[in-house]
DNA sequence: ACGAAATAG
DNA sequence: CGTTCTATTTCGT
């Protein structure tokens, strides 16, 4: 067939997406707390380097992954601020994005890091579409809250707010004569939400932005980019020129870095470097991981002859990757992004503690560092998934008893998973092989440690004890030889607690947490003894669930309490036995969703 | 469910 | 200390 030329992907351009990227996030957490440094050259240090800096110090040469004494050499009266607890960052990151989401009308709203955020505000400038007048477009009004029409600010629909891409399509006269189409003001009403929330942003919050508005995430985030700090960008539709969206996103993502698109990684994109170059691609050995010596662009690969999404399939399929990666991709060479903006959530799907190594190969040490490393994963697990009882219950929060609401847990990690990364040994030449691989075991969480009476130490301690070392031990059978560069343990499987939350729709169904009991059925209390000696003997416990006190788990908190082998759906009431909700509740999420 | 891999900040 | 630490998604089994 001489016609079966590839066509490019099928765009939908039926969204409106916003991407905030605040400005040297650590620097404006530190400014935040002492508003002095934003006129002062100042930058955030983590280990010997510095990780971000304000645009001060950018000014006078500093930048992102610099050595310190580079910096201090380069500008001598930098202030630097140790940023490595980062608490304090996750503590705003948090914070800005429930003030995000608050201009959400469907919740959809996702964080990347600390310092990204996607909203999907579709609905909302649909609704301020039907709104305008289109014969006076200049003194229009825009509807924030869906259920007050008050609230919202003045603006001139004529024309976008802050830059727009191409720079020249924004356009703004017209007045009376020209029919504006609808994603024009769509993207323009887009323009300017995001140009309102910047400044409530700073005004309320004290941190700046920069921003991307576009008609799905990929585009959304690179388009950002253009005008840094504290500013906006639109990619827009070339006013009267047909199909001029896609036009647009493809001329403005073919010159991209093929390895600067989101998706595509170290990996990716050095296959298909070495695909276009028909040689391995020379990667840069500087500072920065995944650095290219190359410079192969979206536009190189996508006009590759051959090339197709069959082809990239064949080209990138492999262990590890997606299905269906080669579409993936060539929707990306495109500009095209159909992944929706994930909905809000108010727990993390997992909370992880890591911590890396010169040596460690001794068990005294091993022991000392997984205690640690426990301390600190139920220590966040407290932070991070410890909310206020809001009880409708009258009583709770009347006595004079300190005020203390009681906290109660948002979800349960049903998982623990221990992994480190063994030190590879010396090759006979003395030369290490180098290899970041980790290998990793997992076990049911034990329910204790979820009790509110026993301190972080001490559910440590027996954590260590019931749990992380029968994992080491499965992980690293040997008494010794083991060397590790890095141990990380996670909680993971969130169980979250089921209830109204804000947003359309209650969307968690609650879920019964599946019974804890057997969950320590594997787990033998270990005692590895002093240091090296007698860690084969190991004494067996025939029943340590009878041992564990497992409390403040349970109670009524997951089911509603009747316990005749049928349970109650909590969205629309049916009783069902307990077998037929797992589909039922599938249901329910096909059917809203 | 579990373990590994890829990706990202 | 080779690439720190944290988090999400997806795949194969």
């Amino acid at each position: 067939m001489e016609s079966s030329r590839t066509l490019p992907p099928t765009r939908k351009d039926g969204r409106i997406i916003i991407h905030f990227d605040y400005d040297a996030f650590y620097c404006s957490v530190f400014e935040h707390l002492d508003p002095s440094l934003r006129r002062l050259p100042f930058a955030v240090q983590q280990k010997q380097i510095i990780v971000t800096c304000n645009y001060v110090a950018r000014a006078k040469g500093l930048h992102k992954l610099q050595l310190i004494r580079d910096a201090r050499r380069i500008c001598p009266e930098v202030i630097i601020k140790l940023g490595e607890d980062i608490s304090v960052f996750r503590d705003a990151s948090k914070t800005l994005y429930k003030f995000i989401e608050s201009f959400t009308w469907n919740g959809r709203v996702e964080r990347l890091g600390f310092d990204e955020v996607w909203m999907d505000v579709t609905d909302v400038v649909e609704w301020n579409l039907g709104c305008l007048n289109k014969r006076a477009l200049e003194g229009s009004w825009f509807q924030t809250r869906k259920d007050n029409p008050e609230d919202g600010f003045a603006f001139d629909a004529t024309g976008c707010a802050g830059h727009t891409y191409p720079a020249e399509a924004s356009g703004g006269n017209d007045g009376q004569e020209t029919e504006v189409d609808d994603l024009t003001l769509r993207l323009r009403l887009g323009s300017h939400l995001a140009m309102h929330i910047r400044h409530q942003l700073e005004h309320q919050h004290g941190y700046t932005a920069t921003v991307g508005i576009a008609t799905n995430k990929l585009l959304s985030k690179l388009v950002g980019n253009l005008h840094k700090p504290k500013d906006q960008t639109t990619i827009m539709p070339t006013p009267s020129l047909a199909n001029s969206y896609a036009t647009n996103a493809q001329s403005f993502i073919d010159t991209h870095e093929i390895g600067k698109i989101p998706g595509i990684g170290f990996k990716l994109s050095q296959l298909l470097r070495a695909h276009v170059l028909a040689r391995p691609g020379e990667i840069d050995t500087g500072l920065v991981y995944g650095g290219t010596k190359e410079n192969v662009t979206v536009l190189d690969v996508r006009t590759h002859p051959d090339i197709s999404p069959e082809k990239l399939d064949k080209l990138l399929a492999g262990p590890g990757s997606a299905h269906g990666i080669g579409a993936k991709v060539w929707g990306l060479l495109h500009g095209v992004d159909d992944s929706e903006v994930g909905m809000m959530r108010t727990v993390p799907r997992q909370i992880s503690i890591e911590d890396s190594y010169i040596r460690l190969d001794t068990y005294p040490e091993l022991l000392k560092e997984l205690e640690g490393l426990a301390r600190s994963l139920l220590g966040r697990m407290r932070v991070d998934l410890l909310g206020e009882d809001e009880d409708e219950d009258g009583d709770s929060r009347e006595a004079g008893d300190g005020g203390g609401s009681k906290k109660i847990w948002l979800a349960y990690p049903k998982t623990l998973r221990l992994t480190t990364r063994p030190r590879q040994a010396l090759l006979p030449d003395g030369t290490r092989p180098r290899s970041f691989k980790r290998i990793s075991h997992s076990a049911p969480l034990p329910s204790f440690v979820f009790s509110l009476s026993d301190s972080v130490n001490t559910l440590a301690t027996k954590l260590l004890h019931e749990a992380l070392i029968p994992m080491f031990r499965h992980l690293h059978p040997a008494k010794q030889g083991w060397n590790l560069s890095l141990v990380n343990l996670a909680v993971t499987n969130m169980v979250e607690r089921g209830g109204e939350g804000k947003g359309s729709g209650g969307r968690d169904i609650a879920r019964m947490m599946r019974r804890q009991e057997g969950v320590l059925k594997d787990f033998r209390v270990t005692d590895f003894g002093a240091a090296d000696e007698q860690v084969e003997k190991e004494e067996k416990v025939d029943s340590v669930v009878d041992d564990v006190q497992v409390t403040d788990v349970g109670d009524g908190v997951w089911d509603d309490g009747e316990d005749d082998g049928d349970e109650v759906c909590g969205h629309c009431g049916l009783r069902l036995p307990e077998f037929a909700m797992v589909a039922h509740s599938r249901f329910h999420e096909l059917d809203v969703g």
